[in-house]
RNA sequence: CGGGGUGUAGCGCAGUUUGGUAGCGCGUUUGGUUCGGGACCAAAAGGUCGCUGGUUCAAAUCCAGUCACCCCGACCA
C-alpha cells in the first residue's frame, strides 16, 4: 500500500468527541469514522486489524474443531418467540416488519438461529459433540455507546455454539474453549486479559466466564484475590463477612433517635460501628411497583444486579410514599407487613449478637436486636457488593482488589434453556429422546482491536502487535522529491512485498515530520526509514514502533533484517503461548 | 429514560450577550523556497451557520418547535 494512495486522513488535533485514547487514535489515524451514534465505517486500516483478528479467531476455533457457519442478520420473530426471548429482551433488541405484516428482528445473538439449524441436523447421538461458530455483524440497540469501538450498536462478533449429550462432555468442550480463548488474545497481543467468573444474565445457564482486558478506562467491575486464583465480575463476587466480633448479644431496647435517619447519624449518636447496625434499602418492582426492603450490615452497598437475580425480578429505586406505611430513615425488620413488602435479608447480617435497626417509627430505633431471638429463622441471600479488602470467598484471605477491566469475550455454559424451549431433541443409545446441553461463545472483534490499542499505544499512536498490525512495516521515504531515496525505496518495497511482508510506503515528498507522525499514528510494528542522510553511507535506519529496535542497516542487507526482525517479532508471541 | 452540554468549511474553533456583507487555525488545490519529528511565502477552492416556523426593513445572532451528536447516570447478552 502507498500512503499517497490510502483512503482516509490522518488528524493532527484530538476530535472534540473522543475520551479515551485508543477512540482517539483510531479516528485521527483514520481507522474509522462514525456514521451514528455507536455505529462506524471501517477505513482500511481498521479493517484490516479486523481481518487479522478474524484470521486468528477463526484458527484457534477450528482447532478446537468448530464449523464455521452463517445465520442470517435477519430473523423471523417466530424463533424467537420460542425461546421466549422475542419477548423477554428489551428494546435493544430491534424488532421490524416485513411487508406482509411478519414479525422480525435484528439478530444480536444467535441461540435461536444456531438451534434452528442443529435441531434439525443432529437428531442422533452419534453426531454429538459439535461446535457451530460465525464471524458476523450483530445489531444491538444499546441506551449508550460510548468510548469509539469500546461499546458499540452494530459490531462484529464471533459467536459459537457447542451442543452436547451430557454434562461432563459440555464441561471437557467448555475447558477447550477457555485455553482457545487463552490462545486467541494472547496471539492479538491483548497481555492483560484474565478470565473471570460472571453472572449469566438472561443468557441462561450456570457457570460463566468473562475475559477481561484490565484497565482504568473499562466498564466492568472486577474482584480480584491477590493469595488465590478467585477472580469474579463484581455482580458475581460473593459477598463474605466476619461477624465473630459482633456476635455478643443485648436486651432489646426502644431507643429515641430524633431525625437520625442515616447509619453515619444513628452509629455515631449510640456510639456503635456501622458493621452493627442493620441498613434498610428500598426497591420496587418493575411488574407492580410492590416494594423490596434489603436489609444488610450498615458497612455494606447493595448491588443491585445480584439482587435481581436473587428474588428473580426487575427492580427500580424505591419511591417511598406516606400511603406505604414504610417510615423512611426508621425502617426494621420487626412490624413491616411482610404481605405487601417483599423483605430480603443480606447474609452480611447473619451471626451479629446485637443490631442497631429501625422500630418502624418515626425517630426511633432498636438496639440490641438479634435476628433469630427477636424476629425469626430467615433465609439469608448475598446481595451486597464485594469491596476491596473484604474476605475472598475461596480462601479466606482479606486479600480482595477492585479493578477495571473491558470484556473482551466470554463463555457460557447454557444448558438446556434453547434446546428445551424450542424442541430440540436427539435419540440416545437406548433410543430414548434428550434434549442436547449446549454451551456459547462470544468475542467482540472490534472490542478486541480498540481494547489492543487502549492496552498498546504513546502519546503519537497505536503500538500494534505484529499479529494484528495493519501493515507489519513501513517504509519512510524522506525527500521523496529526489531520485535516489525515492528510487531505493520503491525498491525495497517490491522486494518486502515479494517475501510476503505486508508493507505500506509513505512515498509522498512531505516533510519528515509528516512521514514520521503519520508512520506512528499507523502503528506498523517495523520501519525502515530512507533518508539521502544515510543513503550517503549506503545504509538505511531500521527501527520499531516500540522503540526498542534502532539501527542502522546497508541497504543491501534491509531486506534480510527485516525479514529476521519479523520473524523474531512473530516468535516473541508464539513463546507466550 | 433523568441530568448537563454542543450543532458555523473535511478537522479544531471564534462570532450569538448588544440583529447589519460568515471568520480564524489546520487540512485541500496551484506556483515558488525549504527538508530527519506535523516548514515558509503567495494565490485559490470549499459553508442554504442542524432543520422548520415566527418576530424584524434585516436573523448564525432574538422567540417557539424539532432533529442529531457528546458527557454523567439509569441500563447492558
Amino acid at each position: 500500500m502507498r500512503m499517497s494512495e490510502l483512503i482516509g486522513e490522518r488528524y493532527k488535533e484530538k476530535p472534540a468527541d473522543c475520551t479515551i485514547e485508543s477512540h482517539a487514535l483510531m479516528v485521527r489515524g483514520g481507522y474509522m469514522k462514525q456514521v451514528n451514534t455507536g455505529v462506524y465505517t471501517l477505513l482500511p486500516p481498521g479493517r484490516r486489524i479486523t481481518q487479522k483478528i478474524e484470521r486468528i479467531i477463526r484458527e484457534e476455533m477450528d482447532r478446537i474443531d468448530g464449523q464455521e457457519v452463517l445465520f442470517p442478520v435477519v430473523l423471523p420473530a417466530d424463533l424467537w418467540k420460542e425461546s421466549g426471548r422475542f419477548t423477554s429482551v428489551g428494546k435493544e433488541l430491534v424488532r421490524l416488519t416485513d411487508r406482509w405484516g411478519a414479525d422480525m428482528v435484528l439478530g444480536m445473538t444467535h441461540e435461536e438461529a444456531a438451534v434452528h439449524l442443529a435441531r434439525d441436523a443432529a437428531k442422533s447421538y452419534a453426531k454429538y459433540p459439535f461446535m457451530i461458530y460465525q464471524i458476523q455483524t450483530k445489531f444491538r440497540d444499546e441506551p449508550r455507546a460510548r468510548g469509539g469501538l469500546i461499546r458499540v450498536r452494530e459490531f462484529t462478533m464471533k459467536d459459537a455454539y457447542s451442543f452436547h449429550t451430557s454434562q461432563a462432555d459440555l464441561e471437557a468442550y467448555y475447558a477447550r474453549c477457555y485455553e482457545a480463548y487463552e490462545r486467541i488474545f494472547k496471539r492479538a497481543g491483548c497481555k492483560n486479559v484474565i478470565a473471570v467468573l460472571s453472572d449469566s444474565g438472561m443468557m441462561g445457564g450456570k457457570i460463566s466466564h468473562e475475559f477481561m482486558l484490565l484497565t482504568a478506562i473499562g466498564e466492568d467491575t472486577l474482584v480480584l484475590c491477590d493469595s488465590c486464583d478467585f477472580k469474579a465480575n463484581l455482580e458475581a463476587a460473593p459477598s463474605v463477612v466476619d461477624n465473630s466480633a459482633f456476635a455478643e448479644t443485648e436486651p432489646l431496647m426502644l431507643v429515641p433517635t430524633p431525625e437520625m435517619a442515616t447509619i453515619e447519624e444513628v452509629a455515631g449518636f449510640l456510639h456503635k460501628p456501622h458493621a452493627a447496625t442493620c441498613k434498610a434499602v428500598v426497591y420496587q418492582k418493575n411488574s407492580d411497583d410492590s416494594y423490596v426492603i434489603v436489609f444488610l450490615r450498615g458497612d455494606l452497598e447493595v448491588h443491585e444486579t445480584k439482587l435481581r437475580n436473587a428474588i428473580g425480578a426487575e427492580i427500580h429505586a424505591g419511591c417511598v410514599t406516606p400511603e406505604s406505611g414504610i417510615v423512611a430513615g426508621f425502617i426494621g425488620p420487626m412490624g413491616l407487613d411482610t404481605k405487601k413488602i417483599t423483605v430480603v435479608f443480606d447474609r452480611s447480617l447473619e451471626g451479629i449478637g446485637a443490631l442497631v435497626c429501625g422500630a418502624n417509627k418515626a425517630d426511633h430505633h432498636y438496639t440490641g436486636f438479634n435476628m433469630e431471638r427477636d424476629y425469626g429463622k430467615v433465609g439469608y441471600l448475598d446481595v451486597a457488593r464485594a469491596v476491596a479488602g473484604g474476605i475472598c470467598p475461596v480462601c479466606g484471605k482479606k486479600t480482595l482488589r477492585i479493578s477495571n477491566g473491558i470484556e473482551v469475550g466470554n463463555i457460557f455454559q447454557l444448558g438446556t434453556k434453547y434446546t428445551k424451549t424450542m424442541n430440540m431433541q436427539y435419540l440416545d443409545e437406548n433410543g430414548e429422546l434428550q434434549y442436547p446441553i449446549m454451551g456459547c461463545y462470544g468475542i467482540g472483534v472490534g472490542r478486541l482491536s480498540a481494547s489492543v490499542c487502549e492496552e498498546s499505544h504513546d502519546e503519537y499512536g497505536p503500538v500494534w502487535p505484529i499479529s494484528i498490525a495493519p501493515w507489519e512495516a513501513q517504509i519512510c521515504v524522506l525527500r521523496a522529491d529526489q531520485e535516489e531515496p525515492k528510487r531505493i525505496g520503491e525498491e525495497l518495497y517490491a522486494a518486502l512485498t515479494k517475501a510476503g511482508v505486508e508493507t505500506i510506503i509513505d512515498d509522498r515528498p512531505v516533510s519528515a515530520g509528516v512521514v514520521f507522525s503519520e508512520a506512528d499514528l499507523i502503528g506498523a510494528p517495523i520501519r525502515l526509514t530512507v533518508s539521502p542522510r544515510n543513503l550517503a553511507d549506503g545504509m538505511v535506519e531500521l527501527t520499531t514502533r516500540d522503540k526498542s529496535v534502532k539501527r542502522q542497516v546497508p541497504v543491501a542487507e534491509a531486506l534480510s533484517a527485516v525479514l529476521a526482525l519479523k520473524a523474531e517479532l512473530f516468535q516473541a508471541i508464539e513463546d507466550t503461548l
